[in-house]
Order: structure tokens, then sequence, then C-alpha cells
DNA sequence: GGCATATATGATATGGAATAACATGACAAG
DNA sequence: CTTGTCATGTTATTCCATATCATATATGCC
């Protein structure tokens, strides 16, 4: 389930989610670069919007729409789903917080204030999630775009399989 | 949906990639198509799979299971859910339909019997998807999952924006 | 052909995802 | 204090998806 427990790996540019790593500094630097983004760029950082991040980043997978909410109803704030999918708007559309398509649930952005297209591994087994980098992807399909005079505004880009904590489980 | 109102065109009429085609023999080399390889490999071909596949060969867009669902009500086929979500489990499992994950719907395979990781291009205006190969974008995102011990199983890469249909007729 | 088995369909019911529409609260600027 | 704006809360509805059970139909075997 959590990440806590996977072994360590080689590094491999900014790959996060099956790897160890210190996950409370993880949650306490994605929530102070948050706060940091949003005074420097006048976003309101409200306290459900705040927690919804936090709830996010504690876990390396994705979370449904109402998983959140029942959360957020726990915490004492609005039970109704335009509660949560209001705060995640809001996220998303800042680059805090990713949707995964595929899922129709959300992580917590790993790269932070980086521009990025990303790109996602999904595991079915434990569903973690991992984010890295799409550009090259984007390029790729870019040609392919601009050879039909296709104008891209936004990619989604999923794998879904088995992570290497599972595969071996598996064994 | 917006699909059912929008109304067929003879010049737009299909975009398979955005771009004009006889698409009434894309529609029978659709089905011929599946025919064949049913009969080929001990598949079950039946009316309501037959009636859905034909439905999405006639639109180059997606449709969703619910305007899906209609049509076979229309058509006299049993209206309930789950009548429509099997025939396109079928059709999604044997690669003749592909599913939208962003947009929780389906479209007919442009490539039939060609083995793909599919890629598509999503227009936001008018809802045209065209569908490409994307074995490149698999190959680069395959290199970071090989990095990371991560095994990748299926891909989903949609890329969204304006067709250059909608991006002529925006001028 | 006639029967047993597997598969496909039909219908009911339910649950989860997402948004529309409307009302309220907090707060800053004039 | 009033107005405008933004965030939040609440109700209701739409759309996507699946579990379940009963019935029908096709297929394979005798």
């Amino acid at each position: 389930m959590t990440s806590e427990t996977r072994p360590m790996q080689a590094d491999d540019g900014g790959l996060v989610g099956f790897h160890k790593h210190d996950h409370k500094s993880c949650v306490e630097t994605g929530l102070k670069n948050a706060e940091a983004r949003c005074s420097a760029e006048g976003l309101r950082l409200t306290p459900v919007r705040r927690k919804v991040l936090e709830m996010l980043l504690q876990e390396h997978r994705a979370l449904g729409a109402y998983a959140i909410l029942d959360r957020l109803r726990e915490e004492g704030f609005g039970s109704q789903p335009p509660v949560a999918y209001r705060a995640l708007d809001f996220l998303v559309e800042n680059g805090f917080v990713h949707k995964i398509e595929r899922l129709n649930a959300f992580v917590a952005c790993a790269h932070p204030g980086a521009s990025h297209s990303p790109a996602f591994m999904i595991c079915r087994k434990c569903e973690a999630v991992a984010e890295t980098h799409s550009a090259t992807a984007k390029g790729v399909l870019g040609a392919a775009a601009k050879a039909a005079g296709f104008e891209i505004e936004r990619t989604v880009v999923e794998a879904e399989g088995i992570c290497p904590d599972c595969t071996e489980k598996a064994q």
C-alpha cells in the first residue's frame, strides 16, 4: 500500500512513487511549495484546498473524489460533491494535482513547479501511481499532430501495468 | 449528448485522422473486417455487437455508452446499460473499438487488425477523434518504465486540442 | 434429432463520478 | 454601508459503470 516499504532503486531522474523516500518531508515540502507559489501568484490556498492537497500528498496513489469527500466530511468540511470537485479543480488547474483519467481519480503532482506534460505509470495491483515527464512523448505525438494540422493543448499519457514491488511479490 | 444533435455532413463526414474519405466504404469494410476476424478466431459477432460496431463506425467521434444505448433501444434491442456495456466490452477486448478515457466514451478502431497501442487526438470543439499508432510513444515511455522496473501492459495516449477543421472555422 | 452445457441477452437495482442550479458566508474596495 | 467578488454549502440531477438474477439461444455431444 504505502511506499515506505519499497526497496531502494537507482535514480532515474524524477520518477516518484515506486521509490523509498522520506515521505514526511515529501508532504511538508509539497505543502510549503504550494503555499509559496500561491502567495507568489496571488492564488488562495484555502483550508479545503490545502486539506485536499495534504490528503493527496500523503498517498502516492490516486484517490477518487468520493474518497476525498469522505475524509473532508470527517474533518468537518462540507460533505457534498462540489466541495471536493471545486477544490480539485483549483489544484488541477494550478498544477498541484493531476487527474488520472484511467482511474477517474487524482494524485498530487510529484514535480511541483516544473512546467510539464506529465506521464504516469499505474500499478493495477497495488494502485500505486508514479509520475514522470513526457516531453518526449509529446514531441513524438506532436509530429503526428502537426502533420494532421491538429493543435495539441493537453496530453494524457498513462501506462498501466505492474510495479516493481508487485512483480517481486508475485514470484 | 451532443453527438446526437450534430448532423452528419457530407464533406466533413468522417474524420479518420481529420481527412475526407469514402465513409460508406469505411463502415462496410469495417464490418466486413470484423466478420472475417470473428469467424476466423471463433468469436461471435452477434446482432447487438454488430449493431454497436456499426454505430461507432458511422461516426468518427466518441459515443458515450448511453448514447449507444439510446440507439440500441430505437433499433429494438435491450435498453438497459449492461446490454451496451457487454457489447462494448466484447468489441474493446477484441480490438474493434477503443475506449477514450478522457471522455468515458468509445470509438471504432481505425486500424483494424493492426496490433497497436493506439494514440488519439480529440478535438474539444467538435469532439472528432482521430486515431494514430503510438508505438514510438510507448517506446519512450517504455524506457522510463524499464528503468523503474515497471512492466507496461497497456498505454493510454490521448491528446486534446483543436482539429484542423475547427481551427479554420475559428478564423 | 434431442439433450446438456455454455454463452449471450434482458431487466432490475445500485453505486460512483461529475455537474447544474441556487443560496449563503467572508471579505475587500469604493 | 453597499457592492462586487470569490469561496463554500446544499439540493438535485445526469451520466458512467457494474453486480445480480432470470431467460433465451447457440453449440457440442450422444
